[in-house]
DNA sequence: GATATCAGATACCTCAACGTAACCAAGAAT
DNA sequence: ATTCTTGGTTACGTTGAGGTATCTGATATC
């Protein structure tokens, strides 16, 4: 048992648990899901890019964390809405401020690599 | 050119910026950055189980979003100092946030998953 | 009877990220 | 003369995340 968990500490299981918020679809999701509830169809939509297998595994993924609930309507054709746990509520302030963060400074990272790739370029005569 | 950068939308640059945000390796380099700045081989010993390439790829990148400043000291053996920008010290927040997060919430998220493959393992007769 | 809808499942393939192992230069220590 | 050190580089191999394409079941609509 680790005492105080440590992300720094590679042993560490929370360290597996930052990795897995910061997998590729799951802090969209987190994000998508704030305002309310969304059906799959509309969790697609809405994230824009995602495959129906990528976003099934990343929501199985995040549903086994207890940070998503999964609520399945046996209708024709079916329905199933997907919302964020309680757990996955706490979620909303860390990623928002991610999301504020690199929304906020697009333009200076996107300068920033113009220049540093102006400025090696010349010395890379490859 | 985009008004308003959003992450939600799939053509938004913010979602590559987030997305190297959230790079394997990154946040656990901010973080190791955050107190001091550190040498080549003691963030590699911070960080624990990085291998030099890809610590090196994972810099060489930060350094050119404009992260990570990169100071060498021509002597032998070389001497090479990491440490945060002034932009990527803004970073300590949102990293920090999703670091607590996660030590918080370990115990959490193991008792999560140790629940949903009990109960699915019964159904899942292979 | 044909087609559409929704929420996937399944098989297969690709590629980029990540890892391994070996090597290097330059001086300092033994 | 050989070995150690630092901060890498290079070539190569592996893996797993992610993508593509096709299919399903149950009803409802055309």
């Amino acid at each position: 048992m680790n005492q105080v968990p440590d992300v720094l500490n590679p042993a560490c299981d929370s360290r597996t648990v930052l990795r897995h918020l910061t997998d590729r679809w799951a802090p969209l999701i987190v994000l998508a899901l704030v305002p309310n509830a969304l059906r799959f169809g509309e969790l697609r939509a809405r994230i824009g890019t995602i495959t129906p297998k990528v976003l099934t595994e990343t929501l199985r993924s995040m549903e086994r964390d207890g940070l998503v609930v999964r609520t399945v309507t046996p209708s024709s054709p079916p329905r199933v809405d997907y919302e964020l746990s309680e757990l996955g509520r706490t979620l909303t302030t860390p990623v928002e401020t991610l999301r504020e963060w690199a929304e906020s400074n697009v333009e200076a990272v996107l300068a920033n690599r113009a220049r540093y790739d102006c400025g090696h370029a010349a010395t890379r005569g490859h």
